[in-house]
DNA sequence: CAGATATGTAAGCAGTGACTTACGCATTTG
DNA sequence: CAAATGCGTAAGTCACTGCTTACATATCTG
C-alpha cells in the first residue's frame, strides 16, 4: 500500500472518487505525460486501489471499493507509528516540566 | 517538517523522548554508521525538531518541546490531504451503492 | 483494408536521499 | 604537548522513483 504515498497518485484517486473515468480522461488533468500517468494507473491498479475496465479501445478506471479500508488501515498505521513517539513525547514533557 | 519521514529519524525521536542523549549513545542503538546518525541528527535540528548542548567533546541532544505541536500539525495536515480523498471515495460509494 | 484513435510498454535520463569511508577539528588526558 | 576520544563534514556510491520520448498493440472508421 506504499502506492499511494505519492502526491499524482493520490490526486489521480481523488479524480476517481467522482466516478469512472477513462485513461484519458484522466491523463487530461494532469501537467504530466499520458504515459507518466498510465504509469500511475498502473501501480495503483496493480496496489489493488483501482479497477480497470475494458471497452473497446477504451479503458476505464474506478476505486476498487474493497481499497477504502486498506486505505484507511494504512493510514491508521502511519498514524500509530506517529503517535508513537508523540505520545512517548509528551509524556516524557509532562514529566519533566515538573 | 518533512524531515520526521525517514524511519530512523522517527526512531530518534522515539529514543530522545525519554530523555537527553549524546550522539554516541544515539548512535549506538543503530545498526547505520555513525556520520550517518549524525547526518540525520542534524536533519532534525535543522527541522528544529531537536535541540543540541555542548558539554565539553560531546553533545547531547534533546526534543525540542515546541516542536511537539509541529509535528502534530504536520501530522494532521497529512491526514487531511488523504481525508480529502478518502471522503470523496465513502461519499461516492454511499451514492453509488443505491 | 488503411488510417486514426486510445492506451500500454520499453528504455533511458535525472533528481533525491540515505549510506559509507576518509578526514578534520575540538577537547580531554596522561 | 602528544595521543586518545567524540563528533561533524566532505565526497562519492547506490538504489529508487518519476518523467520523457519512442514504439507496439488493439480497436474503431471511412
Amino acid at each position: 500500500m506504499e502506492a499511494i504515498g505519492e502526491p499524482n497518485r493520490r490526486r489521480v484517486v481523488e479524480v476517481l472518487a467522482a466516478g469512472e473515468r477513462s485513461a484519458g480522461e484522466i491523463a487530461a488533468g494532469f501537467d504530466i505525460s499520458r504515459p507518466a500517468v498510465s504509469q500511475h494507473l498502473g501501480v495503483l491498479v496493480e496496489a489493488g486501489v483501482l479497477r480497470v475496465r475494458r471497452q473497446g479501445r477504451q479503458r476505464f478506471y474506478s476505486v476498487d471499493a474493497s481499497a477504502l479500508d486498506e486505505v484507511g488501515d494504512w493510514l491508521e498505521a502511519q498514524r500509530g507509528r506517529w503517535n508513537t513517539a508523540l505520545d512517548a513525547l509528551e509524556q516524557a514533557m509532562d514529566e519533566g516540566e515538573s
